[in-house]
DNA sequence: CGCGTTTGACCGGCGC
DNA sequence: GCGCCGGTCAAACGCG
């Protein structure tokens, strides 16, 4: 799990980020970004990868996208199987990957790989937070 | 009726 | 060269 990508070209990775499970806000105490370079960190930045350390009782996260699930896999070293979303957008082809710990199963660590072609379809009432967190990070 | 989810199998890459 | 591990696709079913 944490080895470096195949393709390491810029990993951030989140130290800690807290959900809210009242609203689908995302209370960012503190956010430490480490660039990592893997060996090689050329200029043509391919398809970032995000990692996120999420502490919160549901598994999947709604950011405000729509994910169909395309398929689930246990993986060594893990109890609990990992599930692979996909964007229904078909601009989109940002790929989600969401592991949950074996120690914590209210931990799951959401991976988005790839950028979203623009804003969210949500119906937007009270995803605003979303949103603004979205707009600030992405 | 549409589509999102589910499960199994297959493929590719890497390690040994 | 074979085996293992991770990842993706595909068909079917269920639910909304």
């Amino acid at each position: 799990m944490s080895h470096k990508w195949p393709h390491g070209e810029e990993v951030v990775a989140v130290d800690e980020v807290a959900m809210d499970d009242h609203r689908h806000q995302l209370s960012v105490s503190m956010m430490k970004m480490k660039k990592v370079k893997a060996g090689k960190a050329r200029r043509k930045v391919r398809e970032p990868r995000f990692c996120f350390k999420t502490l919160s009782p549901i598994d999947v996260l709604d950011d405000g996208y729509k994910w169909r699930k395309y398929g689930q896999k246990v993986v060594k070293n893990t109890q609990h199987p990992r599930s692979y979303y996909k964007c229904t957008q078909e601009k989109c082809r940002v790929k989600k990957r969401v592991e949950r710990l074996a120690e914590d199963p209210r931990m799951v660590i959401t991976t988005y790989e790839g950028r979203h072609v623009h804003s969210p379809s949500h119906d937007g009432e009270d995803s605003l937070a979303e949103s603004r967190l979205n707009n600030l990070f992405w």
